[in-house]
DNA sequence: CGAATGGTTGATTGTGATCAATTCCCGTGG
DNA sequence: CCACGGGAATTGATCACAATCAACCATTCG
């Protein structure tokens, strides 16, 4: 099991300990093992989502086969609405995970009002998000990336759920620039690379002045 | 003169003929000249605004001095609402321009309503920027670009009320790069560079084939 | 043990940044 | 009208960084 997120609690809603706030008109979970598809870019948007565990990416193909993660989704949090009647984008099982899905209706009350807070939310995602990817460098982004992931966490050491090429087409980049950049990161003294997929900072301050 | 909407009438607030929606809570327009600061970042959000003629830009600073433009804003597009307190962007006037602003209050209906479909906007748009930033060549930024402002315009004639510095802000890119790539694309015979402020659009097609 | 997957490391290439002149475009004033 | 000046844009030469191509290593699984 990649992901253990023991303190889900089903009944009362919680994640890791945090009630989260009431989700109106929510459905039975589902469940979704690794890299499976919660829908695809282009199918009619008839609900949205809150992750319960796991984790959940969305993402989008260029013609030329290069893929574009448009945001990754920790438990808590919402993703799938659209402004308009499609997915743009596709959603996939980064790990094994548990989402509750709920129907879309027809703009009521107070449905938007928890829809627009989820809005704002995503919006401010995704312009850091392109903020992150106009900085020039890999270091930049690599330590924006740490940085925006290690967000809530007090614990040095982070989990990383996804795989590099995860990470590569969140960030712009490839594969080895990933690699190399978080070794250079840990020549700098800025983290500590434990095992692939396990990352102690050990300087939170030096990747803030990295990435600006 | 840089612009010229003539065809603004504030009296029913129409943009280019096309009647807008209303605008709850507006006040009295404003001006402002070019390269003058509509808000800064940090400033307290009080209002949101929608443009009715001219060009706005939303930017922000690394401290590299670095310049990231998050997004352009034409006659009839609303910016600076905000998910917090304060503005996370500076707002310029790329042209002169007049706008009205909003003061925000406190999430009543139907004003959540108007603003929820406002974020989606935007929200759509940022995505799209993020994916744009994300893909590697130039060209394809460039051809991005073109396509994103070129779009519900029909003629193949675009005025560019912009620098190539804004630009390249936008796109993550250098004044040069943006320069030779715009010359590029000529050669390909995508586009003909009429003036530096005026480009024609000669390959639609072409264009959404590079940025895929 | 061998195959498969994910990750790292190395050598080379290519693209865009940088540094540095020019050129173009406009508005101003003689 | 033309000369001039200044900002914007283009063009050229070089450099740096990330992509690419290619091995190689580590871990898991049959």
């Amino acid at each position: 099991m990649l992901t253990a997120n023991r303190q889900v609690h089903l009944g009362n809603l919680a994640v890791a300990g945090v009630p989260l706030a009431p989700f109106p008109g929510a459905q039975p979970v589902m469940h979704f093992s690794q890299d499976s598809t919660l829908y695809e870019e282009g199918d009619d948007a008839t609900c949205y989502y809150r992750v319960v565990s796991g984790l959940v990416r969305t993402c989008r193909f260029s013609q030329d086969g290069r893929r574009h993660i448009d945001a990754f989704y920790k438990p808590g949090d919402v993703f799938g609405f659209e402004p308009g009647a499609t997915y743009r984008f596709t959603a996939e099982a980064v790990t094994d995970c548990t989402v509750i899905p709920c129907r879309r209706r027809g703009a009521e009350e107070p449905e938007v009002q928890y829809l627009y807070s989820c809005a704002m939310e995503h919006l401010a995602r995704a312009q850091a998000h392109a903020q992150l990817l106009g900085r020039g460098g890999a270091a930049q982004r690599m330590a924006g990336f740490l940085l925006e992931i290690s967000v809530h966490k007090q614990a040095g050491v982070l989990e990383l759920p996804m795989t590099r090429q995860d990470i590569a087409d969140y960030l712009g980049l490839t594969i080895e620039t990933v690699s190399r950049t978080l070794a250079q990161l840990q020549k700098l003294r800025a983290i500590r690379l434990l095992a692939a997929r396990r990352i102690e900072i050990t300087s939170r301050a030096m990747l803030q002045e990295l990435c600006g």
